[in-house]
RNA sequence: CGGGGCGUAGCGCAGCCCGGUUAGCGCGCCUGCUUCGGGAGCAGGAAGUCGGAGGUUCAAAUCCUCUCGCCCCGACCA
């Protein structure tokens, strides 16, 4: 391909809305142009990237037997009505009516549509197991779509879903597709970790992301010695030890704390440490008011109560409640003496305190020398606090958790019957039982994944292409397009290394070479072949190799060679 | 949804507070000359409903109201 002819647009400054290098670098290396917010074309050079992860992605779950088939993007909303996701799904479901009224969703995953096709389709047990996939776009009205085409309104996903009449069939299924997902990120160059993960709206219990590294992703992530790794959302940890323990009291000691309502000001005015006081945050589920409890120097993990309370609505209470409910400001809210209706949840750290610093629920007022147990009762425990990095792990109770962060590109779920209860998709079985479907299904960001391998994969100069998805295989830049000689050995050679089907970028533009060369970087293809006057008068031809910055001087007629090394089995 | 910010030429911005007649700058674009191994120089040129609507005023990019769009932070830390 000749530049002079390719629309590939590059711009010396990014735009102003572009907040990461990834978003940044694919708007000036003409990858992307926005349409409008979470919206995004994707130019020849970006949609060539993405046919290669495509491929990829394609090969591995042939290769798993899967079935690459074509759902509609248009969808019954009375679909949505059965699984119950029309209003789980909330907000997030893009909606449209047709000319007669009737409602529609926008596609934001398969699970309905392709469980109506399993339940009119597969009728009996000799049909299973089945797993079909498909390759297409997908909607979701994000709350703030951001980092281009990383979190967009409109995206491509890969998404499979399987069929099987026992736990057993599922089960090796859902191990065969982690194992594709591990092959595919491998084979896009990206460096990738499975851990456990929260199922959000898709639901089901057992489930893992697939995370690749990034310094600005958006998925936080623990990993343990042992072996434990768990996004954010999902980590527990066994704690830490408490420094300065509070000791119990003979009864719950009244201290005046006039003013001092966040943690920090209380644990500075009682000179302690904010992991000596308990937390105690109100939330409204439905009817029911519930006060979380966890350790001064944590944070909530709402994921973790939502699933818990099995309401992914839950929302704190405003101050107005709060005062008709304890009586005082938010600030001074505590266990002790919480009315009998209240749902008390204390966080699984609490169990190491002795004692805790609590607010008394009246004005200006904690309670010192407080025990868990005499002086209220929680309804129960559970882990509903945030994990540091740096706490021992809950899985081990040894090592520490480190935490890095990354890109969530994969996520794959055990549905078991989720879908299959509610919508009624049965099959008969082997005794001409009926019963309901075993389900698993597994999402790829496809397009999300061209933005991760420019996240992981960047310099300050611009893109480093992994091999294995660069939009071209070489970029060949002739310093002097006007100098006969130079543009006949760039015409044969290009004719000769596309012949040998390489894919060539002849950056055959009539500028100066200053210019296409900081372009050449921006645009990050791994290999640049440069043909200099000077050079060409001994036969050589400049190899330079993006990634390692690095430039080596062959015989004209070993640069298909040099290609073929570099490439190796890649092609 | 709450808070904040921004919409002025394709991109990045100034001008607005303190209203005034031809609305500027850089990049990019077009023409010419010179230059030509790391985003060239000079000269000339094209390009803007100042997001939209309404209002105030002799006069609005500038002040007021509404509206649309975009961005950031928040929507756990009591």
């Amino acid at each position: 391909m000749r530049w002079s002819k390719l629309y590939l647009p590059t711009y010396k400054e990014s735009p102003s809305d572009a907040e990461i290098p990834s978003h940044q670098l694919m708007i000036r290396a003409g990858v992307i142009r926005k349409l409008t917010a979470g919206v995004y074309t994707f130019l020849p050079l970006g949609y060539r990237v993405l046919k290669k992860i495509e491929n990829i992605v394609r090969e591995e779950m042939n290769r798993t037997g899967s079935q690459e088939i074509l759902m509609p993007i248009l969808h019954p909303a009375e679909l949505y009505e059965e699984s119950g996701r029309l209003q789980n799904f909330g907000p997030e479901l893009f909606k449209l009516n047709d000319r007669k009224n009737r409602l529609f969703a926008l596609g934001p995953t398969h699970e309905e549509v392709v469980t109506d096709l399993a339940r009119t389709e597969i009728r009996s047990y000799r049909q299973l197991p089945q797993c079909l996939y498909q390759i297409l776009t997908k909607f979701r009205d994000e709350i703030r779509p951001r980092f281009g085409v990383m979190r967009a309104r409109e995206f491509i996903m890969k998404d499979a879903y399987s069929f099987h009449e026992s736990h057993e069939s599922l089960e090796e299924t859902y191990r065969t597709m982690a194992d594709a997902y591990r092959r595919i990120l491998n084979r896009c160059g990206l460096e990738n970790i499975m851990v456990e993960a929260d199922a959000g709206v898709i639901g089901g219990d057992v489930n893992h992301e697939f995370i690749v590294f990034a310094e600005e992703g958006e998925s936080e992530i623990f990993t343990c010695q042992c072996g434990y790794t768990a996004n954010s959302e999902r980590a527990e940890s066994a704690g830490r030890p408490l420094k300065s323990p509070e000791k119990i009291l003979a009864s719950p000691m009244r201290v005046e704390t006039p003013g001092q309502k966040t943690i920090e000001e209380v644990s500075r005015f009682l000179n302690t440490e904010p992991s000596q006081l308990v937390k105690t945050l109100l939330y409204r589920s439905g009817e029911e008011v519930v006060a979380a409890l966890i350790p001064g120097d944590r944070s909530l993990n709402e994921t973790k109560l939502a699933k818990l309370l099995q309401d992914p609505w839950i929302e704190t209470l405003d101050d107005e409640s709060i005062r008709k409910l304890t009586g005082a400001e938010a600030g001074y809210s505590g266990p002790v003496g919480l009315p009998d209706k209240t749902r008390i949840i204390a966080d699984t750290l609490l169990d190491d305190y002795e004692g805790m610093i609590v607010g008394a629920n009246e004005n200006d007022t904690h309670l010192r020398g407080v025990k868990m147990g005499r002086d209220f009762e929680p309804t129960e425990t559970a882990s509903i606090s945030t994990v540091k990095s740096g706490d021992r792990c809950a899985r081990c109770g040894e090592s520490e958790l480190v935490t890095r962060r990354g890109v969530e590109l994969g996520h794959i779920f055990k549905l078991d019957t989720k879908y299959s209860k509610s919508m009624n998709a049965t099959f008969l079985d082997q005794q001409g039982k009926e019963r309901e479907f075993i389900m698993g299904c597994y999402g790829f960001g496809v397009s999300r994944a061209v933005a991760a391998a420019v996240e992981a994969n960047h310099d300050d100069r611009g893109i480093l292409w992994p091999l294995s998805i660069t939009p071209f295989d070489a970029i060949m830049l002739p310093i002097n397009v006007s100098d006969t000689h130079t543009m006949e050995v760039a015409e044969s050679l290009y004719a000769e290394l596309t012949e040998a089907g390489w894919e060539v970028l002849f950056d055959d533009r009539d500028l100066r070479a200053g210019f296409r060369f900081k372009d050449a970087d921006l645009v990050g293809i791994p290999i640049r072949i440069t043909l200099g006057e000077r050079n060409l008068k001994t036969n050589k031809i400049e190899i330079y190799h993006r990634r390692d910055d690095r430039s080596e001087l062959v015989d004209r007629e070993d640069v298909i060679g040099v290609l073929a090394d570099v490439y190796g089995s890649l092609r």
